[in-house]
DNA sequence: ACTTAATTACCGAATATCGATAATTATGGC
DNA sequence: GCCATAATTATCGATATTCGGTAATTAAGT
């Protein structure tokens, strides 16, 4: 065993299904003595990577909430958008949830989210949820911005020929309308409506979009929906641009 | 260097006030060569602890995001109680801020808040911010409802005979009223009122508090906002048991 | 394209890790 | 509160990994 993945392997195990295990179940799981999962283990206790709870079990421990607060306050997209999600969702004038998400890595991930009370539908796009690179509107937005040799990096062992053909021609697109609309790719019956958001400076890659149902796009609800979700991301790229002093 | 806090010396150098590093910047502040820093790096940005950023920074990454989805998910006490939050503050009937807190290991947190519009106010107690333990309202109700032996090994380095003895009456009135009143210990004319909750087979002690600000505490006011905190505490606790299943 | 800075590769000496076993400390049941 | 049993920590030698200096490579800015 090497390097940081020693202690990333026990983290991982952690999940939805199973928010809390005893050492010989880790051991089990990773193939690992006893002996030496209780010394690391040890280790991300004291440092609150893991807490000790009853029964001889471990859970996650408070430094992921420690740390997600220090990137809440740091992070340039989230400062400066999140204020935008609520009216963006109020704007858009029908049940929807409004969400931030970027590149992260070669990820892409919910960094902010905000769900009308009327938006009883379940999306996969959640707070802290990597998604699919190549499917979605949020995600498509923030790869259309993306300098050319970005993408081809970052499809390199994703995507075949024609789909890498296929998704520069709708990255064109979006790029021409301003945004992007996909209907079923991630969840059935939901549309997705996303405009890119990115500031060279600070090296960030993202989108806004807004989650609705499929049967709330009419003719008269879309234009409203598309000029909130592309004046939204003008302003959030305005006040992430001033934040750079 | 051993262990863990290779990678948590490294994590801790970003906050607030230093959003992003280079290696250079953390080979000075943690004199370590940049050789090995680099080698740390690369091992943080490649599980995503880390991200590599414009002019050769780094920043947080989205693993923090990611984990602390997984502990909102699976925390029993996050789970049973976020959505009481609202109508805590709602039923309070001042502009507050309500706070679910818990005991973590050695440090009390905030686990989950809501923050009343018309709650302008700046409070200490901030999502994922460790707090004191022996100030304040929402520390001390944690600590009134533990075992007589876990509160002396907490206090062992932390307070003197007389604080101890103080601190220990404290808790036994917070048992006697079921609550907890505490003006200006953390945030000056500010007051906290916390009710402890916990839940032993769970492992879990906490409280819940609504902060307000000290003119809005009247005998009018009073008894409501008493029987708010109290009884929004017992329903937390109903459904944290539930959840044992 | 070219210059400079950033990052990775390499390698020997020093150090930490692994995991079997033994010792100690909690924990749960009376 | 005491005892049996499980959980956790300590010990230790062989082995694998880390450290950090320097060289090679890659990326970034002009």
């Amino acid at each position: 065993m090497m390097g940081i993945t020693r202690y990333t392997r026990i983290l991982a195990l952690f999940d939805e299904n199973r928010p809390s295990l005893t050492v010989a179940e880790m051991s089990e799981a990773l193939e690992t003595s006893a002996s030496t999962l209780y010394r690391l283990v040890r280790e991300m206790v004291a440092v609150e990577m893991l807490e000790s709870t009853v029964e001889s079990h471990y859970r996650l421990g408070p430094l992921f909430v420690e740390y997600y607060r220090r990137i809440v306050l740091t992070d340039p997209l989230i400062r400066s958008g999140t204020k935008f999600l609520e009216p963006l969702a109020t704007q858009a004038g029908v049940a929807c949830t409004a969400i931030l998400a970027r590149l992260y890595g070669k990820t892409v991930m919910c960094v902010a989210e905000h769900r009308m009370p009327a938006a009883t539908f379940k999306t996969s796009y959640e707070l802290g949820r990597p998604m699919p690179l190549l499917r979605g509107a949020t995600s498509k937005a923030v790869l259309s911005s993306l300098p050319k040799r970005n993408i081809t990096a970052l499809l390199a062992d994703k995507a075949s020929e024609e789909t890498r053909e296929a998704l520069a021609a709708s990255f064109a697109a979006i790029r021409k309308f301003g945004f992007c609309e996909t209907r079923s790719e991630v969840d059935r019956d939901l549309i997705g409506i996303a405009a890119p958001l990115r500031n060279a400076e600070l090296g960030i890659n993202a989108s806004v979009s807004v989650i609705i149902e499929a049967r709330s796009l009419t003719t008269e609800t879309q234009p409203q929906i598309y000029t909130a979700v592309t004046a939204t991301a003008r302003m959030i790229e305005g006040f992430m641009a001033e934040q750079l002093g």
